[in-house]
DNA sequence: TTTTCAATTAACCTATGCGTTAAATGAAAA
DNA sequence: TTTTCATTTAACGCATAGGTTAATTGAAAA
């Protein structure tokens, strides 16, 4: 499985959030992790497993215990093929000027024709928008 | 199914993910939204359906075809909750910013105890970090 | 009215996900 | 050395995901 469906995959389970949840605020080991929930401790230890194999955390033998850290880049891997999409809905201004910026040829003709139209292919897994074009994202949020 | 597990859970598909690709460039009809793809059209059908229930798509009857278009407020719910996980990945001069802004109790003693700490229970589906209080995120690239 | 055809539904197969309980592992504690 | 205990692995059940082919739907075209 490619890495950003492994990670949407993982992010699907509110188990799986919750840990990474508690994982923000500090590393973990397995018991503390798995304590407020109400699932048998093979089950948590499974979903740590999926989230360790996305690569969102990693597992560190201390002694007796294993301590749980979040790890941060299939998260911002993630974000950043959301952020693609963000024209779609950021305010309508914006939008438009995005429009303005790369759509020369499919949003002059709003309504595609039914009889299907020439349609450029695309690769089998390009899931992401085509580029934007548009200035780089701000790496920081502003004072 | 709550709606960020589906929206998750629905991204978490690479032929999913190109369809939202394909549809970023404007709406299209299942037959030119299948062409890519070495599959069945059940298996597309199937695949709409599965975006639309998560409210990814909208599909609209038109004569003999379906009109697909993107839906995006899901995608920017999806943003938003991994837009919480930011200083763990952003520059580490910022995130140190963050863990002095909100960080006293936690982060002080950086190695939690092995011996299960008290560990505060949290709400088995709280599946979004704690909030940081910082600056909210500003809506648009700067020029 | 009959035919065509885009799309969906039905029925089925196989693989995987998520839960369980019981057993195994391996280091700390006694 | 034996016991304790945090965690994982094994073995199982059941529901769902994702694919297939065949049948159905329903509006356009003939």
């Amino acid at each position: 499985m490619d890495a950003l469906s492994a990670t949407f995959s993982a992010l699907a389970d509110p188990t799986r959030r919750a840990i990474l949840a508690r994982l923000a605020q500090g590393q973990a080991n397995v018991g503390e992790l798995a304590q407020p929930f109400p699932i048998s401790a093979p089950a948590v230890s499974r979903h740590l497993r999926v989230l360790e194999h996305a690569g969102l955390i990693r597992r560190e033998v201390n002694a007796r215990w294993r301590l749980c850290r979040l790890q941060a880049p299939p998260l911002q891997a993630a974000h950043d093929w959301l952020d693609r999409y963000r024209m779609f809905w950021d305010d309508s201004l914006d939008r438009l000027v995005e429009l303005v910026e790369h759509q020369h040829r499919d949003s002059a003709a709003p309504l595609p024709s039914p009889p299907p139209s020439p349609s450029r292919a695309e690769p089998a897994d390009s899931t992401a928008p085509a580029p934007t074009g548009r200035a780089p994202r701000r790496r920081r949020t502003p004072r």
